[in-house]
DNA sequence: TTCGTCTTACGACTAACGTCGTATCATCGT
DNA sequence: ACGATGATACGACGTTAGTCGTAAGACGAA
């Protein structure tokens, strides 16, 4: 009788160690995911449908996937929600400055000029 | 009589303003374009035959055209070599510090284990 | 000029990716 | 028990990307 989450998927994660720098880089060389990971240092954690990005919800889907199979964020159950959090500590461990670099990158490319993409931007 | 490089398509290069995130972040998605830019590091010039990866000669030119245009290398003619660089000091002027954490990410996943891929190591 | 070398351009093929619609499943509230 | 909600799985589609072979161009040497 396990109330919470019982029989879903089982969402994999990999561990710190085995998370791949191609994996994360091509995770983020994409808008869409790239948005995902900019909010998600905001909020430390969401609701899945709760991402200001506008693709259908089967599409957010499969950015979750990639970026959860990448190592990048860290997805748990709770009732009928999913939460999504960035995994900063680990990603800290396996890849020392690598995600604040490529967020502060992409923080001050846009501070400079406004003509990167403004996808959910408000 | 220009006498080097008269009548060649004339190698574009975006400015460094211009530079994007996305297209840097997704040239360096590639395991064969990681390693040129690795290689890169280590001889700050070199011509495009000498690469350690087996791919055939047309994939390499189409690899360097890729980064060439995302802004991560600068090409030059010299007879009928083209040489090529990093484009280093612009990269950092547009996005301080990422190109060395991406780097310094390969190298140090690479030193706790070798388990990422060994394309042209030796 | 002629040849050989280095590199690219073009076209083609295949695999991977981003996108979506629909069906399905688990959970919560009534 | 029933319906509504949040999210996924699956299958499909069009586009992009990586790969190669072949042809062609520019340069240097003989």
């Amino acid at each position: 009788m396990p109330r919470t989450h019982s029989r879903r998927p089982a969402l994999v994660h990999p561990d710190t160690g085995d998370i791949d720098l191609q994996d994360v880089l091509r995770a983020l060389a994409d808008p869409t995911r790239l948005t995902i990971v900019r909010t998600l240092r905001t909020d430390p954690e969401r609701a899945c449908g709760t991402f200001p990005v506008d693709v259908a919800p089967s599409t957010l889907t499969h950015h979750f996937r990639v970026l959860r199979e990448a190592g990048v964020i860290r997805q748990r159950e709770d009732g009928t929600r999913r939460w999504t959090a960035l995994r900063l500590e680990d990603l800290d461990i396996r890849f020392p400055g690598l995600l604040d670099a490529i967020l502060t990158a992409y923080a001050y490319a846009n501070a400079a000029d406004g003509t990167t993409h403004e996808q959910a931007d408000d």
